[in-house]
DNA sequence: CCCAGCTATATAGTTCGGCTATATACTTGA
DNA sequence: TCAAGTATATAGCCGAACTATATAGCTGGG
């Protein structure tokens, strides 16, 4: 009945080689320069609005200081903005700007079209998978969850 | 009618985007500091056999030189051992050895223990999208596709 | 009301993966 | 047999991300 070996081995580790290698090919694609860390943490900032330095951190999964130094590139390229935290004067709130936003939509624009070649000729059927199976991995992976079950540094 | 919003924007980005989380959750949850391009490197000699260095390289998505070193470190490691290509002494042939296979398995369950947070408490039903997912995503970034459509460099 | 201890961000310094440019060794065809 | 091309190796650089630590601000018990 199993005709799929591919499924004697469970998904993960397969899906994060998968994973690795898109990532890999979207990169040498775009040949975009800016680091991975960048997109995601705009894209957080879009999807969760402003967060703390500290936050944004931790759901973007690297550590502070690393986050420090890109807030402090992306301020300059004027792609997001610190507002002061009235609480808490230590603090400060990020926020993506409308060229924040704009620069993650145009990247986004370009990894469809990179990628294009490789998802070329998807049937309905397998597009209806892929959709599907994005839309599992973004609830699964969601940054909010990392918040609550940090600790782990 | 279209409660979807997701769905709105095409698939292929926002994969992006969630592949690139699922790596980093994984790098951070095995705390592995073993660079993903050897494990990428070796899944490949795995499946498509002994390779060239400039093959390995292209197929891995790496230029040759950082394949040189990536193979030197792995050949130390005794992950790999070079064969002399009889028919051309200035290229090697690298092939995977039982250690290396050895290691390769010891990391996929690694990767699996430390995703299975994540992927906890899947339906039937999504777990059956995410490995056909899986399935179409291994076609689609098959590595020997590379070698046919090369020259981005 | 003030200081010890905690928290938020910043800075310093290191490590390391990956790149470009180039050298070296070998192959090949005219 | 040698000029041009190819396969791998070496050198040197860049930059992302880390750990350790400094600085500044908050906060609660005495």
């Amino acid at each position: 009945m199993n005709s799929h070996l591919s499924s004697a081995r469970p998904f993960p580790e397969r899906l994060i080689v998968a994973a690795n290698r898109l990532t890999r090919i979207a990169a040498l694609a775009t040949g975009s320069t800016t680091p991975a860390s960048v997109w995601r943490s705009l894209s957080i900032l879009e999807t969760d609005g402003s967060l703390r330095i500290g936050e944004l951190a931790r759901r973007s999964r690297v550590t502070q200081p690393t986050m420090t130094k890109l807030i402090q590139g992306l301020a300059e390229d004027e792609l997001i903005y610190r507002i002061a935290d009235v609480a808490d004067s230590r603090a400060w709130l990020i926020a993506i700007t409308p060229k924040g936003t704009a620069a993650l939509d145009a990247w986004r624009v370009e990894v469809g079209a990179a990628l294009a070649p490789t998802f070329e000729g998807l049937s309905a059927e397998e597009s209806e998978i892929l959709e599907r199976a994005v839309a599992i991995l973004e609830e699964r992976t969601e940054t909010a969850r990392v918040a609550t079950r940090d600790e782990v540094a």
